[in-house]
DNA sequence: TATTGTTATACTCTATAACTATA
DNA sequence: TATAGTTATAGAGTATAACAATA
């Protein structure tokens, strides 16, 4: 019976042409990027520096990433002179990361690329369809996130 | 100037959601295979097997993976009982690989396992919205693969 | 004792190259 | 010489655990 059931394939459902879209999608943003000498992640961190200084826990919980990628990723943006570390006053064990000057115009730069490339990928969908994919997709993900709620974030100085 | 200027965050565009999404939906997928002792890419491989015997050439053209990840999974769906691998008389450099009555069986149950779990993940949308979901993304798909076309598949025995 | 950042380690994935057997 | 399958190896990426400094 289970062996003789039409069996369809997997290829046209809608979960997989998620992943096969994002599939395309993380390859173009990172390609956007390496002119600048940048990969997402760090222009990742570098967007929740733009108005505040953290920690690098703090960082982790916005960002996701763990720590022990977050201790590489600050290592290569320090690098870059597009952000620093120093010690928090206030608790000796924290580090307070605050993106440079250099930082900041760097950002602005990736948001740029990024947008082209993100134009780029959605080029064969028209303006009011792209607004419609955006919303059903923000539907998907803050429904996701409504049951994984984050403890408020904490600014170190 | 730039430093001065409006810095946005990347992590509502669309381009991100995407990503975003396809995170969400990438371990659900795997997930929903454990309780069957199946991963994603054994499934998808089974998948191009149901009608017609591959080569492992032709499944690595058909799947997009490189043939040493082939091998390794068809050595754990040989395993597992779902698949055969046998010389094909016509070319003895060929493995002539056929899906077997409980690889039928487990492809039925895994796709089953997919569709509930997208069901789950596709849950926050109405259904006229998943289908205009699933129909912006294959416009997306679609024109990226228009770009890349492929040579016609040859089928051994 | 718990937390922050760091380092070291191991484990998975992927990509490459080399090898065999066939053509 | 080229192709099909296999194996070995190296690299990136990720996850885990242990460690020093501080709370």
């Amino acid at each position: 019976m289970t062996s003789r059931a039409r069996i369809e394939h997997m290829d046209d459902h809608t979960g997989y042409l998620i992943i096969k879209v994002a599939g395309m999608a993380v390859p173009a943003f990172e390609r956007a990027l390496v002119s600048l000498g940048l990969n997402t992640r760090q222009v990742r961190v570098l967007g929740f520096l733009h108005g505040e200084s953290l920690s690098q826990a703090e960082l982790c919980a916005r960002t996701g990433l763990d720590r022990t990628t977050m201790v590489a990723v600050l290592d290569e943006l320090e690098q870059l002179g597009h952000a620093t570390r120093e010690r928090s006053k206030s608790d000796r064990r924290k580090h307070v990361v605050r993106i440079t000057r250099n930082g900041k115009a760097a950002y602005a730069k990736a948001t740029k690329k990024l947008l082209r490339a993100q134009e780029e990928l959605l080029q064969p969908l028209a303006p009011a369809e792209r607004a419609q994919l955006h919303a059903l997709l923000s539907r998907l993900f803050d429904a996701s996130q409504a049951c994984a709620p984050e403890p408020a974030a904490e600014v170190v100085s």
